[in-house]
DNA sequence: AAGTGGTCTAGACCACAGT
DNA sequence: CTGTGGTCTAGACCACTTT
């Protein structure tokens, strides 16, 4: 069961890919999609809403709305995994790990995690490929009480996020993703196959449940010839920010 | 002339930064929010919509919201310029144009700026410094229409973006940013006082006005010891994509 | 002056969570 | 079953843009 507002929010993504509104053009005003719909002019407004959140469209007050992108990437707005990003891209996502044993909590898991300092902790470090090509060194640190989930998948697993949602119906959700630059050292090299000292775009990030527990945290290196992240934003409606080191 | 459901929105940002609301608690129902504030119920859910849009709050149908961040970064949820960024965060901000040359467009500054190609831009290399520190390298390509203003600015000027506002009144506002590494060339190292090869964190962005019409694009080096990205989402809402390189 | 988006209300019904 | 958030309506008034 659809909610009439995200059907309208597609049907009005469709029309923009179909050209049918083109870039830097005018959408209907509020009250004409209303009726268009036979909806009320609430439910219209939160369907452009989700598309003035995506920035496909951008809006003022007193003028009508304007077009602002279209060719959108498909569900560009939703957090994928790698393995499932890559599907979207056709591309096909392979994974190995490469180490895994398990250590007390640092006080840095401790924090990330919430859990006591000195609580086993699982590390896991794993090569992620594209079509056979390695891209992604991600080093990951797993809460205890989802360690023997994740103990437990074999070690060529293509997607851990789907097989952890099918062995414990975990569904990632919220996160933070910190995003710099770092030197290639030699294992980082040797495991992706790059020279020692390439530039790698490393994301840190940690991933919690929808109600906000902290699952894992990861240091992700990614080759910086081979992958890219984009962020869409507006004013008023984005979500990045600069920080500095330290 | 502040909305009411701002005003709430703010209120209950400060009520976490009190931790009033505690992280991983739970938020009052909307009706009790409604009634506590004297309004209706859908004010209340544009106010706590502007929280999970920040990734503040989490929300599940059935289930009261729950805190999921505190210690909020100030005014985190909006794009800034560097130097109102670095403001925010008490330190300061200087800037100093290093080349400036005008050029015909090439095929690439005509597409992103959507001029003809052929238009005369202007090329701008800047070094921009935090605290007296040079940090960032920005390449710059503003379209014609606004390298006049652009051109009349005295190289020293520590905030270009706010200058543009005083002089013409342009409001920067939708862009889209490509965010990879890449490593130091001579000319890089030398301007911002690394070592070649040094990994550097690269922003390539698109700035247009609100009406969706490109004024600039750039592309900004930062040095990776001294700056970060960080970037909040969650399942639903976010602003994040990885990209693969071509 | 007319059109349009932004804000707000009061009430309704439903789907899902927790008990 | 009760509480809660998600959806939707119908109408009102205001602020801003455009003509």
């Amino acid at each position: 069961m659809t909610a009439r507002h995200e059907e309208i929010a597609d049907e009005l993504r469709r029309a923009i890919d179909r050209e049918e509104y083109t870039v830097g053009g005018l959408l209907p005003a509020e009250t004409d999609l209303a009726a268009h719909y036979g909806v009320s002019r609430g439910t219209v407004r939160q369907a452009v809403a989700s598309l003035t959140a995506e920035g496909l469209i951008g809006s003022r007050q007193g003028a009508r709305r304007v077009v602002l992108a279209g060719r959108r990437s498909q569900s560009f707005a939703e957090l994928r995994s790698f393995a499932q990003w890559a599907q979207t891209r056709g591309r096909e996502a392979s994974g190995e790990v490469v180490g895994q044993r398990y250590r007390p909590a640092t006080q840095e898991d401790s924090v990330r995690l919430q859990l006591e300092p000195g609580t086993t902790v699982l590390h896991v470090l794993r090569v992620r490929g594209l079509d056979g090509e390695p891209v992604l060194l991600e080093r990951t640190v797993y809460a205890d009480w989802i360690s023997p989930a994740v103990a437990a998948i074999e070690p060529g697993c293509p997607s851990v996020t789907q097989r952890l949602y099918e062995t414990t119906g975990l569904v990632f959700a919220y996160g933070e993703h910190v995003i710099d630059a770092v030197a290639a050292g030699a294992r980082d090299a040797r495991l992706l196959g790059v020279r020692r000292t390439s530039p790698l775009l490393r994301v840190r990030r940690v991933t919690t449940t929808r109600e906000g527990r902290p699952v894992e945290w990861s240091d992700d290196r990614y080759r910086s010839d081979a992958v890219s992240f984009s962020v869409h934003n507006s004013i008023g409606n984005n979500a990045l920010a600069r920080k500095t080191a330290g």
